[in-house]
DNA sequence: GTGCGCTACCGTACGCCGTATCCATGAGAT
DNA sequence: ATCTCATGGATACGGCGTACGGTAGCGCAC
């Protein structure tokens, strides 16, 4: 079976899934399709170009159309989709936002996105549609990254409260009764029970919120 | 003159700055620093503490306490404040998000943060603000990464419209043509034109503005 | 049939990285 | 004068991305 794009794209996936971003190299993916480092340039100019591959590819998932619907429910397809496979690829919010995503499915999900925020009330011409876009995109990469990341230290730290404490209790408490941070100390003491798709799904409609109020008061 | 956690995150933001996170090397820190690049473990206990290092100095910045004011005034202060450092420093919205914010000065702006926050209409509760600040966070990693991601791009394709266009033009033209991705056209055609910082004050705006609504409508 | 150029593949090698380990030096204590 | 011990340096290991030279196989001109 002859290498392809596809191929490479397909195992180096899988390899940053179980290992992360960090134990991707090109030596391991070729060891993986069992020939040598340097076939895969026959493919690929460079790591580069194999990550924009990569991320292409989860794109495509993302992508699957769905039946035409009102705006808000297509916005919030698309988005829970990708809050899908951000938590299936780890790696991928890691990437989410430090490329351009120019590839043909990132492209396709961009249109299906502003497509369906050019019909929401609030936007009026494409300069609005234009930010609607920004802030959602913004939102969303940074909301992706700080839920894997979390995901990530609770995962490193032992999920339970307790093993947290003990990791880094010693000094977040020892920082905590200084005194300086009494707003933060009340959030990590009172808080800290919210579920984590309820609440990305409310700040989701905080910011579809913000986008859809009327500018002119 | 000894060496000093201090002066080691200093010369590695100096590097950083010039070169990147990619051009940034142990080695080249201590090279920079006159000594052999095994001193710099005796102050820090891996690379990963460095960058914490290297992030916690740019929170120090952006944690100058300006006077009291009304909650609002003293979001958008922080908020552009930390804007201005990661235009300062691109590799700190490369990291934005991808750690746990724990250091000194990341409390301290978070504390700033959440207790201006915590005055806002609308945040009502523990709950309220956990929701608040996590919103504005994301939104704020999110529009970081991409104002930076696109400024690098501009800058590595040429600033002006047909370098721009020569480079991407080919590639980009022809998918657009394709007529599959009509709105992203119509974006790329007509729009381009935003200024960057007026349009992350508008999408701030809109944020703040989701975060404030009242959400029993 | 024979020689030739071209393409497609491959292994080796270079210069870098983070960091573990061992060694030299020399100051202060006895 | 000798011992102790902290300080800084050199070396080395395993891994990285990728440049490059070689070679094996094949279509084709004569």
């Amino acid at each position: 079976m002859p290498l392809s794009r596809a191929k490479i794209a397909a195992t180096a996936i899988r390899l940053a899934d179980d290992h992360g971003l960090d134990g991707l190299s090109v030596r391991k993916i070729a060891k993986a399709l069992g020939v040598g480092p340097m076939r895969l340039y026959d493919y690929v100019a460079n790591k580069s170009e194999l990550l924009d591959l990569m991320v292409d590819a989860v794109y495509a998932e993302i992508a699957e159309a769905d039946q035409p619907a009102e705006w808000r429910a297509t916005v919030l397809a698309i988005v829970h989709r990708t809050r899908a496979a951000a938590l299936d690829h780890e790696w991928f919010a890691d990437l989410l936002g430090a490329r351009p995503r120019l590839g043909p499915h990132a492209l396709a999900v961009g249109e299906a996105t502003a497509a369906a925020l050019s019909q929401a009330p609030g936007v009026r011409g494409i300069d609005d549609l234009q930010r609607a876009l920004s802030v959602l995109s913004a939102f969303l990469t940074g909301a992706l990254r700080a839920e894997v990341t979390e995901r990530r230290t609770a995962r490193s730290t032992g999920t339970d409260v307790t093993a947290w404490q003990t990791s880094l209790g010693p000094y977040l408490t020892r920082m905590l009764d200084t005194g300086r941070y009494p707003t933060v100390a009340r959030l990590v003491v009172e808080g800290a029970h919210l579920d984590a798709e309820e609440t990305f799904h409310h700040n989701l409609t905080t910011v579809l919120d913000g986008i859809t109020r009327d500018p002119r008061r």
